[in-house]
RNA sequence: GCGCCCGUAGCUCAGUGGAAGAGCGGCGGCCUUCUAAGCCGUUGGUCGGAGGUUCGAAUCCUCCCGGGCGCGCCA
């Protein structure tokens, strides 16, 4: 992090007593203060004194600044502060001043970031357990930009591979009036295309390209399978190989991954997939990223450490690629669970959980989870869950400010703390002040989730606001209250957009 | 068998060394005043189990139990 705010401004006051880094954490009971820190428990035992000792010279030290109306040691040695009405003005005045861009633009250095998501094979609609990861990179990639790196998404598809030609020849059978074959693809949508002239790969992309912006996730580019592999044999020379069995295989066990992987088959010998990756890596890092993210789900575990692996083999940094994975979406009805097979057709598509549901609730509902925890969704369950979908407690935050400064009739908002501050004004500040930690250790963690239930808290204490304290017409308060606003509204408005929700200014 | 992920309140889940949480559900209150999609109170947990490291463990380590997903010359 490059940027100082409020909480780092004040710990770096608490720094210069300690003379060591130190974070600033919000007790959970308000009775610890409003800022505290173990930074005492930590030095204790290299300087060999009681934590309470130090805790008590630190806390004499900072109780000195403006910032800081009282210091105290509490339990083991922890130190609790409690912030001044400076500290109150200083952290609104920033919030105000930043506006939209309050907790942002924070990444040095400024990189190129490659998200490669999705890349679903177009051999079906867009199912609900892509959608995971249409919303958990698209988020990803969200953050980075705010961060401030340049973030580029693309979509890869397979158009030349086994499972294409079975999706091909079952519109074909369809076509001749027959039903498809056995191992082929079922679904309505197959009739579908079978309706339509030509290659039915071209219409399916365009109908999965249509699903995935309708749910809010735009493609900058789209990375074709077929046209990568033509460079295969200019790349392979550059490979630790050898030969076995009659195929080529790459040595990539000795670079970090699990396995050696079969690059040119055996017989016919035919490039596999891992042939094409290996292409697409190079292609990636000769574009000018400076990093390339795959975005996978946890089926694809097993091949986690295939792609820096390449990257060693082939004399790049492996840091500059990065696999995210993301556990799956199972699907339930009524409790049974139901296989999700697109060649079955008994699968729930994201155009369909998207009419049930609306983009708002599910893009909440598929990011607001650790991407490490497996998500259940009960398909007859999904509309009535929806309905209580915290995601419209915050948006009814945001709309209830957009009241108020529709209501407000040119009232200008300030930063000047009243000389009373409320319990919930102050809570309300020092929420907002969270937003560029959480925003940061969010992005770097590859967390999106910590968003909406920071959000939650937001809209939490803004309600709890709302409810106690009157904005309009609240005299030599006026000012302070709608700047408190005018701050929350920007603070909710960006969280939703980094999980790609609408922040309504009417509900 | 081996590998990755998970096990926290009735349910769905946050919480990657600091003082156990939210939403939903249940029970009881609050609208002549900027949006009641809200607010207030209450109910509810030996953080799967056992050891270990630490001043301090839901969090780190080891083992065990339970669940998910992988272990192709498919992608």
């Amino acid at each position: 992090m490059s940027k100082t705010n409020a909480v780092t401004r004040l710990a770096a006051e608490v720094e210069k007593a300690a003379g060591t880094p130190v974070e600033l954490e919000r007790p959970a009971d308000a009775s610890h203060g409003d800022y505290a820190t173990n930074v005492a428990l930590r030095l204790a035992p290299e300087a060999r004194r009681p934590p309470r000792e130090l805790a008590q010279e630190l806390a004499d030290a900072i109780a000195s600044s403006p910032r800081v109306q009282r210091a105290e040691v509490a339990g083991p040695g922890f130190v609790n502060l409690w912030v001044a009405s400076e500290w109150y003005r200083d952290a609104l005045a920033e919030l105000l001043d930043a506006g939209a861009e309050y907790g942002g633009g924070w990444a040095d250095p400024r990189e190129r970031f490659q998200v490669e998501l999705v890349s679903a094979n177009p051999t079906g609609p867009i199912t609900v357990a892509s959608a995971r990861n249409g919303a958990y990179g698209d988020s990803v990639a969200r953050l980075l930009a705010f961060a401030g790196h340049e973030v580029e998404r693309e979509y890869y598809y397979n158009d030349s591979g086994v499972q294409m030609e079975r999706f091909r020849e079952s519109v074909e059978a369809v076509r001749r009036g027959e039903p498809p074959p056995e191992d082929g693809y079922h679904g309505d949508y197959v009739r579908e295309l079978a309706a339509l002239d030509g290659d039915p790969v071209p219409p399916m992309l365009e109908r999965i390209e249509r699903s995935l912006e309708r749910f809010r996730v735009h493609f900058d580019s789209w990375a074709l399978q077929s046209v990568l592999q033509e460079r295969i044999p200019e790349l392979l020379p550059r490979l630790d190989v050898y030969e076995k069995d009659g195929a080529v295989w790459a040595r990539s066990s000795t670079y970090g991954d699990d396995d050696d992987r079969v690059l040119i088959r055996s017989g016919e010998g035919g490039p596999t997939y891992r042939a094409a990756d290996v292409v697409y890596l190079v292609d990636k890092l000769e574009r000018g990223f400076d990093h390339a993210l795959y975005v996978l789900g946890a089926d694809h575990h097993g091949t986690r450490n295939w792609y820096g692996a390449i990257a060693r083999m082939l004399g790049y940094d492996p840091e500059r690629v990065e696999v995210l994975l993301y556990q799956l979406v199972h699907l339930t009805r009524g409790g049974e669970q139901t296989k999700m097979s697109k060649r079955r057709g008994d699968v729930v598509f994201l155009d369909d959980f998207v009419d049930e549901v609306g983009v708002d609730a599910a893009r909440w509902y598929l990011v607001a989870r650790g991407h490490d925890q497996t998500i259940e969704i009960d398909v007859d369950l999904a509309r009535e869950k929806s309905e209580k979908n915290p995601v419209y407690y915050v948006q009814y935050a945001h709309a209830r400010i957009a009241g108020i400064l529709r209501n407000a009739e040119g009232a200008s908002p300030g930063a000047e703390p009243p000389p009373e501050l409320a319990r919930e004004e102050r809570d309300l500040v020092k929420r907002l002040a969270e937003l560029p930690k959480l925003v940061a250790e969010s992005t770097e963690r590859r967390a999106p989730h910590a968003i909406p239930t920071y959000a939650i808290r937001v809209a939490d204490d803004f309600h709890r606001f709302y409810h106690h304290h009157r904005v309009l017409g609240s005299g030599k308060t006026e000012a302070f209250r709608l700047g408190l606003c005018v701050a929350a509204k920007s603070v909710i408005a960006r969280c939703l957009d980094l999980i790609g929700v609408e922040a309504p200014d009417r509900m």
